[in-house]
DNA sequence: CGGCTGTCACGAAACTGTCACGTAATCGCA
DNA sequence: TGCGATTACGTGACAGTTTCGTGACAGCCG
């Protein structure tokens, strides 16, 4: 398995390390930080394959760490798992939509954290560091986040970008809204369904100039699927 | 609603009861097993949106049931939740790491059980197994939705498909138009049982360009059956 | 400002369930 | 065995509903 090293960032030494016992233990490479500041350097040096992050940390809190992580290009992909006190409620932390891959409430069983892990990688796209995906005349540079179809490049916003990235990458494969958002979005955000639909329609129409809409194809009644075959 | 079939593996029979309450209260049809035997039938024959499999179970145990859920490809994708007691130690749970997608506490509350099966529902992929059913010509792609004759695409509306892929999953056998809307419209549901006739033409008028219509096949004085052989 | 995002409202299109009627199979009875 | 009566199924049409596409718009952030 490549897929196996996680940066642990939490300031609390003792549960740190009982989580890195854990971890280990399933087989995991675990880097530990204490706080975002180191957590930077880890991301930046080793690139973990999955972050595992406090809410509450000292100094820069865990929730902008957080954003951080899911704005930059370059970290937006790594797996993130937010560890939240119970205290926290669901509204707030829902509210508050920092586009994580996955919540945990402390206390949490280490069984469900590593269910959690692995649901998470599980859906971690494949071949993520590859450079380049290509379907039919259609090609979606990872490295330069740059797309084109049949040579000419295609002009796309950083939500229709992510759409296509997430799509070509799964093709052949229907997918509902809610889980389209989960994966593009993140999970737990507050956004309605239907926006969906919107930057479907807006990926659609930067396409179309090159024949490529189409590829995007509506099943009515779940949701929709990427695919090269009309 | 499509995905609300629960398979529930537990050998109390109270027990059992409760939770089959709970879940019917939930709009969610509920088969219930006493024991991996019997699961392995259900599973087999009525393939659940989901597995509630208690930990302890008479003859082969839970675990042993989860792995071998978990190893089969055609049953890998269901998504399955482990009942634990909690005299069970969090070493023992972990380091059998069955692979289940998340695990419940014994005693739990009802909602929480209701949030964790709708967090993996959530997750899960519609028509989950990943499979094509293919069947003298006739494809039925599972993760694409689609369906194919002869190499040529056929166009379907959501429940044309839904009946010809349960009608494909379970050849050469016949069914009452109350079994068919029990199965394909799901329970609870009144409709007039001749709204099957209706689909099923609606389908046959759909496989008829590709010569596969005559696959559905009416049993007179009884329902309908699926079979390759004219 | 300028691009991007999420939401809404409206209309178009597709789908659904039901009915009425035609047709085919089966039955009752001489 | 023959034949009308009866039952079960096939079929086309239709109205109501659901679902989706689309343009517009206000808020946000750099």
């Amino acid at each position: 398995m490549a897929d196996n090293r996680i940066l642990v960032v939490e300031d609390e030494a003792g549960i740190r390390e009982m989580i890195r016992f854990a971890l280990q233990r399933e087989g995991y490479e675990v880097i530990e930080a204490e706080d975002v500041e180191a957590a930077r350097i880890s991301v930046a040096d080793e690139r973990p394959d999955l972050i595992l992050l406090d809410w509450m940390l000292p100094g820069t809190s865990g929730v902008d760490y957080a954003r951080e992580l899911k704005s930059q290009p370059t970290t937006r992909d790594i797996p993130l798992i937010m560890v939240t006190a119970r205290t926290e409620s669901d509204d707030t932390v829902r509210g508050l939509n920092v586009g994580a891959d996955d919540y945990v409430t402390k206390p949490f069983s280490f069984p469900e954290l590593i269910a959690r892990i692995q649901a998470v990688m599980r859906r971690a796209v494949p071949g993520g560091d590859s450079e380049c995906i290509d379907v039919a005349g259609l090609s979606v540079n990872t490295a330069s986040q740059r797309v084109t179809a049949n040579g000419q490049q295609v002009r796309l916003g950083p939500t229709e970008y992510r759409l296509l990235h997430f799509f070509a990458s799964h093709p052949e494969r229907v997918y509902t809204r809610e889980q389209v958002l989960d994966r593009v979005w993140g999970q737990n955000v507050y956004v309605e369904e239907r926006t969906v639909d919107v930057h479907i329609r807006r990926l659609r129409k930067a396409l179309a100039p090159f024949g490529c809409d189409g590829m995007i194809q509506t099943v009515r009644g779940t949701g929709y699927r990427f695919s090269d075959k009309i």
